[in-house]
DNA sequence: TATAATGGTTCCAACGATGGGAAGGTCAAG
DNA sequence: CTTGACCTTCCCATCGTTGGAACCATTATA
């Protein structure tokens, strides 16, 4: 089948199936005489198990991990355990970050009048000399996945 | 000063900072008889602005919002709150979408005996024939921020 | 059958924020 | 005057994804 034919099957757009081709995570695929790519459901099937790993947030070269484990009919459960609770852990982290974040602003949105007034207590805080350092997390690891639409 | 010096007084890298003149969010600096950008204590304080505001999740371009209400004696808080208020929902909708992820992603964990056994719930969920939707958020926009490291 | 409308192909660029590094100029101390 | 630390600009990489251009293949319709 074509690549759109395969994108609609798995969720994945075209676009990504032959980024995913190129950056190895997939083989290249079959080629029909005239060069388009040609997939098997077997080929689908993979990309939905891409897609589905992709939604659980697993990035790229963890999705490598979990597909050669996948494949792999010798392996240890606890390898993919172990794949899966370290990105728990990264979402776990990430998550506690933005939560600090947002702490932070809604106690500075709440203690702002929000009228026509110029007062504000948001610009206060950022505009602290000292640079404070208030319960916001500052440093933590990049983002994996997300959509972006 | 010197680049460097302001760097290490804002929190802000050198990088970063011509970066920012270089996207408009600063204006250039003024320049010694040399070429070195010179920074006056008031640069400063604007850099520790952004780097707060960054510390906090704004994007660039909301950074540039705050900038721009902070420096209009005029401003109406409500805007300043606008602002606020839509990047709190914005970390709201992403933290929710990690928490389902991570919700699927602990129950599949537990349920796996994580051992020396090939029998894996969690493959079992990502190699799923349906595609299935299950419970983690698919589509969101992408994050902001992101200190990486 | 001629032609138009899809849909495939490749390649290049952009996003956001940041870091890395090369090649070369400047400054201050020894 | 040399050395080392700092500055300058410019380009590249990250990560996952989308967009577009230019061009070829297939299919459907007039």
């Amino acid at each position: 089948m074509n690549i759109g034919i395969a994108a609609k099957a798995s969720g994945i757009s075209a676009k990504m199936i032959r980024y995913y081709e190129q950056i190895g995570l997939i083989p290249a695929a079959d080629r029909t005489a005239s060069g388009y790519r040609d997939y098997s459901d077997t080929d689908v099937h993979t990309l939905c198990f891409i897609r589905r790993a992709r939604d659980l947030g697993f990035s790229v070269s963890e999705i490598e991990e979990l597909l050669s484990l996948w494949r792999d009919r010798d392996r240890q459960s606890g390898d993919v355990k172990r794949v899966a609770l370290q990105h728990i852990e990264e979402l776990r982290s990430r998550i506690a970050e933005m939560e600090s974040m947002m702490t932070t602003l809604e106690t500075l949105a709440d203690a702002c009048a929000g009228d026509h007034r110029p007062d504000c207590p948001i610009l206060g805080d950022l505009a602290q000399p000292g640079g404070r350092n208030s319960s916001a997390a500052a440093k933590a690891p990049p983002p994996r996945n997300s959509p972006s639409v």
